[in-house]
DNA sequence: CCTAGAATGTATTCAATGTCAACATTTGAT
DNA sequence: ATCAAATGTTGACATTGAATACATTCTAGG
């Protein structure tokens, strides 16, 4: 039934059983099996639809007029902020969870194109900036730097901070003003 | 048991289950509970063995005679190569997984202790190089480049690529000179 | 050495979960 | 209206985390 897809985007603790989901559904525990074989299956629907919205939320946010740099810059602030709107999602897509995503075509599919997007204004920018890199060590990096902004943000919300309140401090301050943050971890690529 | 606590190490699909963990210790499934309450508290204990690790693993490698610059990329690639050489410790200590360590206090410890490790240097970089940054964005943002090249490399080892190699092949050049793909994600610190 | 109490291990039980199979109901196209 | 596909339900099964009550081992103080 629709109403587990719907359900889906239910960002919850995805440790949620397939049984509450059912219940919560209003339907019976077994339900869901006639749509998703497995629980994985569902995780891999609900990855494919993470990436379905990335790719929108970038292409949306790499639309405009503005320079090489500029565009760069919205991409990783859109990737940051995609993650911390669906934190469910992104934990599915960039987590260990699904594992090897052949398993899944369109999940696999999904993940291709929204790799391909950012790659090319990867390689856009090191054209137009006539940068010296090795491109995949590079696309690699640029890749892990906004990863790691999303991923720290995700995770680390909600831990007390007392005691290393320095670490969450820091943490804070990066999730209040993310462009900045981004702006700053590739600094030398926007100056 | 101390079996239990060296079993801890034998890193593994954490998700494997406190009865199998038992089994394989050739103990009775309710043995485990007699050293630790609960599921949560043995990863809790995994997670503090962890911090140890990672803290002493960055104290070797910055107790150099090199400028603050290489020992600052020291930290970077010590950081990348404990997640590397303990994936499931890592993913415990900076996953969702455990929630608020407030809830642990020798595992609220180690972390306090590890965090503070990492600031210190940081601090030490800024006041050498004269940086104008804002403290603690800039923490949070060479705590980000370090954990998302650690995160998308434990996380995405082990994925087929088919079909959307470039970022595949983009991990794995990052993977096989940690060194470098840190240097370059802190480019403009170390020049 | 002996013994009391702590530390450790076991057996048994319970509720929740993922999965499956057999059966029932709804729905849409012909 | 009919019939097949889609969807839902009930009941079962094995596994898991957890709790309780009972048994064993170890160790320190007399």
């Amino acid at each position: 039934m629709r109403l587990a897809i719907s359900h889906i985007e239910e960002e919850g603790t995805e440790k949620l059983s397939l049984r509450a989901l059912a219940r919560e559904a209003g339907v019976s525990q077994s339900a869901p099996y006639r749509h998703f074989p497995t629980q994985r299956c569902l995780l891999a629907g609900l990855g494919t639809q993470g990436f379905h919205i990335l790719h929108k939320s970038i292409e949306t946010a790499i639309s405009t007029d503005d320079s090489i740099e500029e565009r760069f810059i919205a991409m990783g602030v859109a990737y940051v902020e995609f993650a911390l709107a669906h934190p469910t999602h992104y934990h599915l897509m960039f987590g260990s969870v699904l594992g090897d995503f052949s398993d899944y075509e369109m999940l696999h599919n999904a993940a291709s194109r929204s790799f391909a997007q950012v790659i090319e204004i990867q390689q856009e920018l090191v054209k137009a900036k006539g940068l010296k890199v090795d491109e995949k060590r590079f696309a690699g990096v640029i890749w892990a730097g906004v990863h790691g902004i999303a991923s720290l943000l995700t995770n680390m919300h909600g831990r007390s901070g007392a005691g290393h309140s320095n670490a969450m401090a820091s943490i804070k301050t990066v999730s209040e003003d993310i462009e900045d943050s981004v702006r700053m971890m590739f600094d030398h690529l926007v100056r």
